[in-house]
DNA sequence: TTCCAAATTGAAAGCGCTTTGAGCCGGAAT
DNA sequence: ATTCCGGCTCAAAGCGCTTTCAATTTGGAA
């Protein structure tokens, strides 16, 4: 069932059912009633391709998502990420398109998207430092908005994103004040943006309290399960091993705990460790007291506000970039506890 | 630059150089070498809702993800399938459309796919038994492909699934094997497919044996880390506690994990774990020996398959439905060893 | 030299919608 | 009675592409 047919049907002409069904004000609240009904009763749907070449909107919005050929990644915080923004566009009538794509192939499939007019803005995920994808975008002319941040941007952009520096610097100054000094750092690859700032929040704080950061206690690859537990182990095999860990997602941090208990060590009272911990769906940090003690912000929310963001920017091409920094909460769980062996403990 | 401007440029008509875009044999094959040239050099590609409305065809798959509204899970098996779907789209040309609504929305949704001609077919997620959205989309004449199966069906229709009762057989008769008779059910909400096979594997596997089952050791939740973690305190606090445990997906183990240590109990020593695991990309069991013994299937594999299923299915409309039976593989790990307290073993 | 088929190109219609510009009608204003 | 206006409705153009049908040219075959 289409426009004409429907049209024909009610005796009407197309463009006055076009009209009615579109709450313009010229025509007759009868001949609305009437055409509302009878559209219900065919369950008409104009055409989305035909309203978006007569309109010039797509009213979908393109989320291009990268992957190494080495390490064929899904980003686990995806999912939720894309559950919030999926949320917005359903409220607002907007299609999500995701292309999965080679990185290599990214550049181009941006450019596609804007020639085929295929969406009409898109949601940057994972920056990097310097990512080129925001100055790519802004010469294209598509609308844009970056979950996350680009160390080293030219130009303003729109994006959302989480203090993670200061959140950092936070749970690092906890962990000091708990006592302890030696605190392995077990980040997200450092040429993703977050992770940039999370080491820097976390060396800020070392040095706002005169501590030498140790390079042995650093730690950077793929936040899986896998690298959270390797990247314990190595560090607890030292010689001065870290008597806490800040680690960068709750997955990792995982595998961090099971390191832990493989040499007997009880989380909070043996060993410290603060997570971050982006509210994941299906990875809940306990229900009462939270399991992991961790910087806390939802990547369901960032989505649902960087979708917002974008349609507003859609809806007014002239509006200057937007961006919204989000605070993480520190919330405390039974992973921390004070230092056994510090000095300012011991005097006690 | 549309397809009237790349014509009048190159001295041609529109027909013309649509033609030597797309491939017909009867344009000269100079001319299609300046076309193409002059296309490259534009970056040009047709817009996309006027090449479908010309064609009838959208270039694009449904992907509907529904939400309850009591627990807003976003599945965690969903990104890596999608990942796996979306390889085999940008291959073929076509995009990935995902619509995030809320449960009581999502038949409305499918008619309006259909209606509107936004797709040319879907992937159903997570069936359950009896599952309407089969009757549904046969109905409507929507292409789709399950991934599961739902128990209940009437008519045929095309699923990708992985053996899910055979794998739970097996994963049953090895713990049985190993002297256990009290194995707990850590299984999915039970109202889904998968999980309903996954406890008739079991089931079938324990009567074979000719062992009673106790339905003290069944669980059925959602499958986060918390619920699993739940399910084992109960379970390991009764008075004659499991000593396996048979889990239905990596997380929920890695709760049954968490409370077996907080017991004291080392996994593969005092007490047994099989779990399912869907190969998550950021959830890998581990690097050299699997820390978990688990039945094994991808499940970005699962979603190259049915979205090849699909793409046929839509070349070739008057296919006869497709299946496609996955066997999953069992891999030991370090999580599963003999009953310590087995009267077989004891006897040695 | 004439004619036909093959090769190549183009004009125009059509996909299903929106939107501009125009038309019609009844009643109020003149 | 004429004019004007508000209220409604419609015809037709146009969005950017594909595709049918027709036209033109060319190279032999007759």
């Amino acid at each position: 069932m289409n426009l004409k047919e429907l049209a024909t049907e009610l005796g009407l002409s197309p463009t006055t059912v076009s009209r009615a069904l579109n709450g313009y004000p010229e025509v007759n609240e009868d001949t609305r009633q009437r055409v509302s009904a009878a559209a219900l009763r065919h369950n008409y749907r104009p055409n989305t391709r035909a309203k978006g070449l007569a309109t010039g909107r797509a009213m979908a919005i393109g989320h291009v998502i990268s992957m190494t050929s080495q390490h064929e990644m899904m980003n686990p915080v995806f999912a939720d990420f894309i559950a919030g923004a999926g949320e917005v566009y359903s409220r607002a009538g907007y299609e999500m398109m995701l292309s999965v794509v080679r990185d290599e192939d990214e550049a181009q499939t941006y450019r596609d998207l804007k020639a085929r007019g295929t969406v009409d803005g898109v949601i940057v995920h994972a920056p990097r430092a310097n990512d080129p994808r925001i100055g790519l975008l802004t010469g294209i002319g598509l609308p844009f908005v970056v979950h996350g941040r680009s160390t080293g941007a030219r130009a303003p952009y729109s994006w959302v994103d989480v203090n993670n520096r200061r959140a950092f610097v936070r749970a690092t100054a906890l962990l000091l004040d708990l006592g302890h000094s030696r605190i392995g750092l077990v980040n997200g690859l450092e040429y993703m943006d977050f992770a940039i700032r999370r080491r820097n929040g976390y060396l800020e704080a070392l040095s706002a309290r005169a501590i030498t950061p140790d390079p042995a206690l650093r730690r950077s690859e793929e936040m899986t399960e896998g690298s959270g537990y390797r990247a314990a182990c190595d560090m607890l095999a030292l010689a001065d091993p870290p008597t806490a860990f800040l680690v960068a997602s709750l997955i990792s941090a995982i595998g961090v705990r099971r390191a832990a208990e493989d040499r007997g060590l009880k989380l909070g009272r043996d060993l410290s460790l603060v997570t971050h911990d982006d509210e994941l769906s299906y990875l809940g940090n306990g229900d009462g007291i939270p399991i992991f003690t961790a910087t806390r912000s939802s990547v369901r929310e960032a989505g649902r506000l960087s979708a917002a963001m974008l349609l507003d920017l859609i809806a007014d091409p002239a509006m200057a970039p937007q961006t919204r920094l989000l605070e993480a909460d520190l919330i405390m769980g039974q992973s921390t506890g004070a230092n056994p062996g510090a000095k300012h403990l011991l005097r006690q």
